[in-house]
DNA sequence: ACAGCCATGTAACTTGTTACATGATTTT
DNA sequence: AAAATCATGTAACAAGTTACATGGCTGT
């Protein structure tokens, strides 16, 4: 959903074509997260479909040029007001992972962590490098670049912190002897036979 | 990939039917994210077109058990061996946003920062009221309860510093007058003429 | 009788993503 | 002449998600 309401803001600036949508896309992110140009041109298309843009003039160059829509204006002003709900309901795909191999007996979920954690520091120590390889960048590039950069420090130091923490609290939980997979939810009756985990 | 993974996950400890991988499913993982029964037969139809899982037996009340294969168990320890990449690469939806709108000309960035900052504060309130309201489950419920719901607090507190960490940074450049938008990324000639911002 | 859960499935759709084809222009 | 960049597009697919249809069984 970020990507095409991204692009439908930059075309709220004014009319733009494909190409350029997506070097704007690149410069305006901090060339973080490369955007193959076909995923342009299918975006447009859709927000086409949905009445956000409209396909307009094909000038000279032969650049066929997008204009932003009312409506897709309002879709504009109404992302920009209302927050990200990253939080409600969003699905993290590591704490779903971590919490699938905590419950999971045969699984060890200390080992889960671990090579996660190691991971995530040396991820740590390769964005901490980076910060200072963006200053050679233009304007909107470089604010960009440090916004999200910082982001994914931060992230990645929750991250980490995360995983200490849950290391601790599965030791503890251990440590107290509670057996959290004795038994699966039982089905009406007659459940299948474990099988060894590999 | 990771509901997928999961699932394919609990039917490594041996043969279920869809219905009861649902039931598994949110009880290993707290009930934090409701899933719909119907993505469970999707996700079982491309399982097995993918060889990970084999269509096993119907059991006398009609249930349709799936087993995994020696693909699928595979799989389930490469998953778990290998840490998650949602540092290197993966797409940070908030990160996103605020880099665009902090690049646009025309967009009160701060604005955006400050709703979303009070979106987050108020999402660790209830975070933080909620961290009490799961004692009353069985044991892996609890459990994943407890992991996941630190896992958001860990994760927006993150947000929040960021968020703030952000606005400072935006105040510094403005007030040394570094002015990101004056020129578009220029294309070979000619450029569109600017539209006002509605 | 009716509500609600158990259970399986299908069809449609979303965004994101990639691989590929095609050609013009520009740079080396 | 060859390589790189600019530029537009198509086709296919992935994973997630939802709405809907269908039916049995259970408890009130």
């Amino acid at each position: 959903m970020s990507v095409r309401m991204s692009l439908l803001t930059i075309l709220d600036q004014g009319p733009s074509y494909g190409y350029r949508l997506r070097t704007e896309f690149e410069r305006r992110t901090g060339s973080t997260w490369p955007l193959n140009v076909g995923q342009i041109y299918n975006t447009l298309e859709r927000l086409e479909r949905d009445g956000l843009v409209a396909r307009g003039s094909t000038d000279e160059h032969g650049h066929v040029f997008y204009d932003i829509t009312d409506a897709g204006s309002a879709e504009v002003r109404a992302w920009l007001r209302s927050p990200m709900e990253r939080s409600q309901g969003a699905r993290d795909e590591l704490a779903m992972k971590i919490a699938i191999a905590a419950t999971m007996p045969g699984v060890e979920a200390s080992d889960v962590l671990q090579s996660q954690r190691t991971a995530s520091l040396h991820h740590l120590q390769e964005l901490r490098r980076a910060t200072y390889a963006g200053a050679d960048r233009d304007g909107a590039e470089e604010l960009a670049w440090s916004l999200v950069v910082d982001a994914m420090i931060f992230q990645v130091e929750a991250e980490v912190r995360w995983l200490d923490h849950t290391e601790q609290l599965l030791a503890e939980r251990a440590v107290h002897d509670i057996e959290v997979d004795r038994e699966v939810t039982k089905p009406k009756r007659g459940r299948p036979a474990k099988v060894p985990v590999g």
